[in-house]
DNA sequence: GCGGGAGATCTGGTCGGACCAATATGGCCC
DNA sequence: GGGCCATATTGGTCCGACCAGATCTCCCGC
């Protein structure tokens, strides 16, 4: 059972992107050169170097004769995201709610080729996970879990390896799952939700695509305009 | 203007990456040990070691002690997908549509939050994109840079950090370039075309962002089933 | 024949130090 | 101030070495 202990060079790595993700340096500022960076972290340069080859696969830092600089975001691995808004401190409001419109996007695509080609079986489980979600009288947590599995099923359904692959860096699990449950469960909006739910339901019945797609989306932008307005009270 | 000479290590990692996109190596298989690599490329052990720290932070290998293992693709960042349509041999056509499906919803999701949202300025300049579009005596090259122009347009108007990351994943500039340029220009589904731009105008023009985002799925699906259908045959 | 265990071997992780070439820096001269 | 050159700095690569965990091998007992 023991996984493998960390390396160090993954370590440095999670910490300088972190610093970075975190702006401590600004965009296209020098980084310490690897020999400071050695000596500050009590390890071989040779560690360090490591650790930068990750950063720059990471799209977070750029490697040149002369010095390391750092990247603007734009130019990064959707990798980085899932780590921007993991860090301890509250992430840039603005990037979560621009993470969570692309994810209502990108699950109302799922959701349309789910919709379009799912077996029966999956079918059916989308259609018990939605029914669930219905129940009035569901606990906030399970709510969250539910979209989160019914997003899951989506991605699997659209058998799609590029949508697996967008997924695996969307904050499915955001870390908002609390705030978010509840928000589908007892906000004036209950009733919003739901048309939306049982219209996803029968679009999923009758494989209508393009009537998934713009229910998952509503339903998202739900949720999310309510993420919103609380945050900016 | 010289720019940096590319370094051995990246040049390797890049070899072993395409080499496990390619298949050369099974998935979960060990791939050859880092003394070994080294003398076969005929560097130092470390700067293998600094393409392993590339290929593990792909996504596309696992390195533990004991030996490094070629990933799962469903485990990969979505930074593989370029690499793996631009392999010189033909990649997987599965993987190929795929990938435009992929585009062809994302596309969509763009064009729905830069439809909603554009500039004034941005807004004509989408129409016109698609005012030229609609000539008909347009090469077929110029008419893939137009839609390859709309694309980044929607991706640049939809003001959204999380989809920019995306599109630089997603083969925005297919190698089919001038093949699904043909497809749009002349083949019997022009008419079909025309009318989902048309419509798209509309709804730009309205600011319709439901709208907009089917007639861009439409479009792209246009094409795509166009592209398949030749594949097939 | 076969499962299991002990030891040899292999593998990645890290270290120390070294040289080169490209870049950055600072001071000098005009 | 602007251009120029010597120099310190930085990344790129190499050599060789040691450790600890993983893997393999082979022999033993059942």
């Amino acid at each position: 059972m023991s996984s493998t202990p960390i390396p160090q060079e993954s370590s440095i790595a999670a910490t300088l992107r972190d610093d970075i993700l975190r702006g401590q340096y600004r965009c296209g500022e020098r980084l310490p050169s690897e020999r400071d960076l050695a000596q500050r972290f009590g390890v071989h340069r040779s560690t360090v170097r490591e650790a930068f080859k990750r950063l720059e696969q990471l799209g977070v830092a750029t490697i040149q004769r002369g010095g390391a600089r750092v990247a603007p975001l734009e130019e990064a691995s959707l990798d980085v995201l899932g780590h921007l808004l993991a860090l301890d401190d509250a992430p840039d409001p603005e990037i979560v709610d621009q993470a969570l419109e692309a994810l209502s996007g990108f699950r109302a695509m799922a959701a349309r080729l789910a919709t379009e080609r799912a077996s029966e079986a999956q079918r059916a489980r989308m259609v018990a996970i939605l029914e669930a979600m219905m129940a009035p009288d569901l606990d906030a947590r399970d709510r969250f879990e539910l979209v989160t599995e019914l997003g899951e099923c989506f991605v699997a359904a659209s058998d799609n390896i590029v949508l697996r692959l967008i997924a695996r860096g969307l904050p499915a699990r955001a870390p908002d799952t609390h705030r978010a449950g509840r928000f589908l469960a007892d906000t004036p909006r209950r009733e919003a939700v739901d048309t939306q739910l049982r219209r996803l339901r029968t679009a999923i019945q009758q494989a209508d695509g393009a009537i998934a797609a713009e229910a998952v989306y509503r339903l998202s932008g739900i949720v999310r305009q309510q993420l919103r307005e609380e945050a900016r009270s």
